[in-house]
DNA sequence: CCCAATCCTTACGAATTGTAACAACTGGCG
DNA sequence: CGCCAGTTGTTACAATTCGTAAGGATTGGG
């Protein structure tokens, strides 16, 4: 199950930037090697194939956006240009020459992993290994599959209605939600009825749990203000 | 062989904003829905599936990052945020939510163009034909023979119309199909009598598939929204 | 302790969906 | 041309889901 960690390849001829980069996304979990001229890269690629270039376009020994155009063509890898070079009119060529996404310098080493995990990110036409899974205590809710999972390992299948607001609360977990949030996120009138709506169903949801009545431990009710979900939720 | 243009739908409360990206981006030769309000927006969602969304976080009726996150989950089509929050966290959040790119305001038209197109770029490895077999849970479907094979080995024929269910299904597996996108993929009139004749399609194939009605494995129905197909689908 | 507001839960009905049975249509074959 | 087998849409009725109404329970203020 655990894939090896996807590589990063980077191109920048300054040492500062490179270790940053390398640094950061070391961390992240990536595997990095770094380069500070497009010669050396290029021989780089012979050998191994990255899943993505980091591609810093002022290069001492070559024209980078020839090398990002090239790269596209050529290479596999999702290209990042990261540049100080900040007119729209470079990001624009930048992008048209078949780069993935592009970054002007000064720039926060958060985002570029953020913006190098998105590139990773599996292609949207095969999704299906994205599961759509939130655990919390105890319990895993799958809503592509519309059940839960008991801590006992008993499935709980929940209707649709009924995951709308499971979602929305393991959306916002720990987080007060008022009655008015609540019917906008699902779709209902504001309308007097409504409410007595949104209470059956989380009332359905709630024996869905488990849980009881007196004490619930997840749902919780606040009188005159709305709902809160209590539970460690993550998502994956 | 001429593709239809690309669809992008568009989700911003400032009309002028609207009619700027629409207008730049029709220009660009896509072809595009705007729309001010998240629920709006969700509703065209369930009648047609766009390839890029462009959404504007701050939505008067909706948490956005809720809906991105929604969206990246369940939505077959990139995700890029339009925002003017410019902070790094900001970015951070909402790319590691599930949205490929974020764009922050001001913005320029013709970025945004290229950012829209670089989603819309084929995926680098797959280049060619679609291919007429896919596999799923001990199954194969040959869509070239008009026959399917069981885990068993024994082969079960399929009608035109079955497979037509089948590929929808088969091509974007895990992911909510709601009626109004199985009508418009299927070429059925939206009229009232095609809605049961798409029941019987689902219910014959179901049968084929030796499902349990009272607990389909592979083929779901979400009451009120649509059907999804479980399963894991390779094809080739 | 009492009362009004708010919330929970049960039962029921309208809308949605599953499936069996039947009819219309097709194309092959004698 | 008629017959037959296979496919597909239509109709009818059963099953499921979900909102609504109604009555009971809970909360918080006086």
């Amino acid at each position: 199950m655990s894939d090896p960690p996807p590589h990063v390849a980077i191109l920048d001829d300054e040492p500062e930037i490179r270790r940053m980069l390398s640094e950061a996304l070391t961390e992240a979990g990536f595997r990095t090697t770094s380069y500070g001229r497009a010669t050396e890269f290029e021989a780089a690629l012979k050998r191994a194939s990255p899943d993505v270039c980091l591609v810093d376009l002022s290069l001492p020994d070559r024209d980078g956006l020839a090398l990002v155009h090239r790269l596209a063509l050529e290479s596999g890898a999702a290209i990042i240009i990261i540049s100080g070079r900040a007119q729209v009119q470079d990001r624009v060529t930048g992008l048209e020459l078949g780069a993935d996404d592009y970054i002007i310098k000064p720039f926060d080493p958060a985002e570029v992993v953020a913006r190098v995990r998105a590139r990773l990110r599996k292609p949207r036409a095969e999704a299906g290994r994205s599961p759509q899974i939130a655990r919390f205590n105890g319990w895993a809710a799958h809503f592509d599959r519309y059940v839960l999972i008991g801590p006992d390992g008993t499935e709980v299948p929940f209707s649709h209605a009924e995951g709308e607001v499971l979602r929305l609360f393991l959306e916002a977990p720990k987080r007060l939600i008022s009655r008015a949030q609540m019917q906008e996120a699902l779709g209902g009138a504001a309308g007097d009825s409504f409410d007595r709506a949104m209470d059956v169903r989380i009332s359905r949801l709630r024996t869905k749990l488990g849980e009881d009545p007196k004490n619930p431990r997840l749902i919780k009710t606040i009188y005159g203000a709305g709902y809160i979900f209590l539970g460690e939720v993550a998502w994956g």
